[in-house]
DNA sequence: GTACTTGCAAATACTTTGCAGGTAT
DNA sequence: ATACCTGCAAAGTATTTGCAAGTAC
């Protein structure tokens, strides 16, 4: 395994959450660990490809990747519109209804899925309320 | 309103589902009412900005755009990842399970959402069988 | 040496912006 | 005339590719 899959899986897996490529390359930057832009899309797309990572975008023009823990535990996301903050959230009945959900899509076959919860986190409701 | 928004719109109402840019662009020229890129993306933005349409996308590195309907009616998409075939489905079960986690989701007031089940779509499936 | 990893430079693709000409009121 | 709509050309940003140099076995 290459020095970059190993720095870039650590990141992830510290971080634990969806963090973009330019993220990626920044933060090793400032740890005095850099690695190439194309280094960074390559290790990620071979990341994905091993179901190491997932891939997850908000509509914000960038793919932003995050670690795929070995149990099948995973969480989904709440975006803020105003802020871009992403907050991570677990709902076990969302998991429920997500499988009843595949289950009566006749002829498909999920392997995966992600739901993103959209709106204005709390620092931005209490910002909007003094600005607009 | 201008021309543009028009026919954009019309093509979105007609399709129902998720449409690129380039494919609107490319559907209007066949049509004979060609419509310049930046007049696409600028129309785009503006029925976005306007809640006449939703942005949405499925990690292919393009944003698709599809009608908002006046009632609040909405379906999610069925996304294959091995031909991008996307297929709009309703679960009513799934809202209500969404519409409970937004309201466990202390702070964050919730005002969209989108889920995506990714897997095989029923071609997939048996194309998949022969070849791998 | 062979296979894999990495970086640089260049290319590609999607999307946005600047600006000038056109249309409607 | 004022405001808006539209297209062309150019710019900006994310991502990918070609290729040569470097490392591990």
């Amino acid at each position: 395994m290459g020095a970059v899959r190993r720095s870039v899986l650590e990141l992830l897996a510290e971080h634990g959450c969806a963090l973009s490529a330019r993220e990626v390359t920044d933060t090793l930057a400032a740890r005095r660990s850099p690695v190439s832009r194309p280094s960074v899309f390559r290790v990620l797309e071979q990341l994905d490809a091993l179901e190491l990572v997932q891939r997850v975008e908000f509509g914000e023009g960038v793919a932003r990747f995050e670690p795929r823990w070995p149990g099948g535990e995973h969480h989904h996301h709440l975006f803020c519109e105003r802020c871009s903050r992403i907050v991570p959230f677990h709902d076990p009945a969302l998991e429920k209804a997500v499988a009843g959900a595949a289950r009566r899509s006749e002829g498909f076959a999920m392997t995966a899925h992600d739901i993103t919860l959209r709106g204005l986190c709390d620092a931005c409701q209490a910002a909007r309320g003094h600005t607009a």
